[in-house]
DNA sequence: TGGACGTTCTGAAGCGCTTCAGTCACACTC
DNA sequence: GAGTGTGACTGAAGCGCTTCAGAACGTCCA
């Protein structure tokens, strides 16, 4: 299998008699030749089949590889399976993608982001990271290639981008809102407070000791309304069906009359579980049971009955951090952090209760 | 802003007082130096802040980029929506991860997956490319820059890996288990026929023409087996909301006592879709109209009825391919290209009509 | 008519690494 | 002690491109 070679700038070069550097000129600097040299090299490399210049041995020229990377807490399963995710993913490509970059995935192992290795290898002139634990050796692996960062929903690294939203407040809100409608008896529900793939009571050690800021504040906001003795239950993941699992242990933990009468989960997905587990237990939402989620994903609206839930801007969030990146690409300073705001949207899944 | 050049494999050499090539081979091939040399190297690098050979500079050399491309017939956010493409590319990121391989997502535009200038410039060494249109120029971008590829779910292509399904069998399976039940009066919900948006009544035209090979081949497998002029109804992407407005239009087209008794939809998406529109409509579910779909993501199972539909190994899809990739990027031939089966898997949502 | 200026194209020096054919020193064999 | 290995390391030739300081050749104005 003798393949012919594959053309390189220098065929077409040779082929059309002229210098590499014209060829060169012809694909990325177009004002530096005449129109007519420029077509005619064009139609020989056409016909020679040679498709343009090489993009690795053009990033090695030009030092930078038009490619985000981007460091995914979790496997990629996982992470196609999060809705906010794959919002704020959303508004990082739709910044990104007009620049002809590509997105490299960066995918986690189970335990707290991405292997060294894996980070050591990919081709990316900078990378954002999405809440990875605030430990990862993957934020120090990236730090180690000295390329530039920016974070999304972490705590400040010196030299890096970062963009975040306010959820303490967010939560707090939440919280208060139950209370003013009159709620004394709550649940708590929250996805990984480490990434041990543990499922359970929240232990007052485990919290103070997570290395993820947005469970650690969000849980945080809960308790600062409600009380730091109020029953919580920690997810593995934020999936549906760990959240229904947890709610209903919160709801039978105890005699119904000292049943919460609203739940509040870090996070819609935990709600849609939770509004699952109330159903399963027989009860009506809002009537017996108030739930309130956290991101206001798409499917909240949707949700039976509608869910209230503090919806932070999660498409900005990833436009944010894509505009950041571009920024520092063209070797712009990280900045201020930029920090989003968070509302309250009330919908059916709560009421004062019965 | 004079910050200190970031140390080379040179700079290492230099200090360790070797040749270049002796600390490549302290990375690459450890079997060629002594182990005490090796150290020392080790140890130098790391206080000289050197994190090991520059991923791009190594590509070009070894001619090869430890990354597979995805190229993605939809804009990122459309696919991480889409559950069936993200068991896919779990499977795939299953097989592809441990190689230290990254995944770089070629986002599609809105018509007909990526730009060819989007492809030329992707570094990755071979390709996967999932549910295009059989037309589409990423296609051909990727042949000419001579790179392998796998494709899912596509029409053969010289030269190139391929692992599909029997869309058309399992569309028949569908069918037939609906016809068998009593069934003589359907509906038909589908995906998008041509990528213009279009949503509306399924044309003989638009179906004949289609560059969609899954979409024509479940469709012809319904209408193999109901009849060619069974009303269906074409959603321009396989959404929830799609298939609501969809299914609505199909059960409200025509009086109640010539109503379709069973609604066969082409994804589970739709299928969910339906089903809302089955209870819209104030009808239920299976007792007056039967709803299947097509794929069993996980979602099916805890649809409200759970969802009667076509199995097909999403997963074992992604991993074949995975493999596939893998092999070729090893030189290996594409070889025969390798067909999975389907099963029928039925759940609560199809019955007898009454 | 000569110099200043533009336009168009070229030569050559990298970018940071891998790899292959050696070289060198030393041990081992008969 | 000449021949044969063998393990450890090196020199230099690339990989395919970009880029910058010119060269070459007009053109235009004074």
């Amino acid at each position: 299998m003798d393949r012919p070679r594959k053309p390189t700038l220098d065929t077409v070069a040779g082929v059309v008699g002229v210098s590499r550097a014209t060829v060169s000129n012809a694909y990325n600097r177009p004002d530096q030749l005449s129109a007519a040299l420029r077509e005619r090299i064009m139609q020989t490399a056409a016909s020679l089949g040679y498709s343009g210049p090489d993009p690795v041995a053009r990033s090695l020229a030009t030092r930078h590889s038009a490619a985000v990377g981007f460091m995914l807490g979790q496997g990629l399963s996982a992470s196609f399976a999060d809705a906010a995710l794959s919002i704020v993913l959303d508004g990082l490509a739709s910044t990104v993608d007009g620049h002809d970059h590509c997105l490299v995935l960066i995918p986690g192992r189970d335990k707290g982001g991405p292997r060294p290795e894996t980070v050591a290898r990919a081709q990316a002139d900078v990378v954002v990271a999405y809440s990875l634990p605030d430990d990862a050796p993957a934020l120090a692996a990236v730090r180690a290639r000295g390329l530039p960062m920016v974070v999304i929903d972490q705590p400040v690294l010196p030299d890096t981008a970062r963009v975040e939203v306010d959820d303490f407040g967010g939560a707090r809100l939440a919280a208060s809102s139950l209370w003013a409608l009159g709620h004394r008896r709550f649940g708590v529900l929250t996805f990984a407070l480490h990434p041990d793939g543990h499922n359970g009571p929240v232990t007052p050690e485990r919290l103070t000791s997570t290395p993820f800021r947005v469970t650690r504040d969000r849980l945080n906001g809960y308790l600062d309304v409600i009380g730091a003795t109020t029953p919580a239950w920690e997810c593995a993941r934020s999936s549906r069906e760990l959240g229904r699992a947890g709610a209903r242990a919160l709801l039978s933990a105890v005699p119904a009359e000292q049943r919460p009468t609203a739940l509040l989960c870090a996070s819609d997905e935990l709600a849609f579980g939770a509004l699952q587990a109330v159903r399963d237990l027989g009860l009506r939402v809002p009537a017996d049971v108030s739930v309130i989620g956290f991101d206001d994903v798409p499917a909240a609206e949707h949700a039976d009955p509608p869910l209230t839930t503090v919806r932070q801007p999660l498409a900005e969030k990833g436009r944010h951090a894509g505009e950041l990146a571009l920024r520092l690409l063209d070797g712009g300073r990280p900045g201020e952090p930029t920090r989003l705001a968070v509302s309250l949207v009330s919908r059916d899944s709560t009421a004062p209760p019965e």
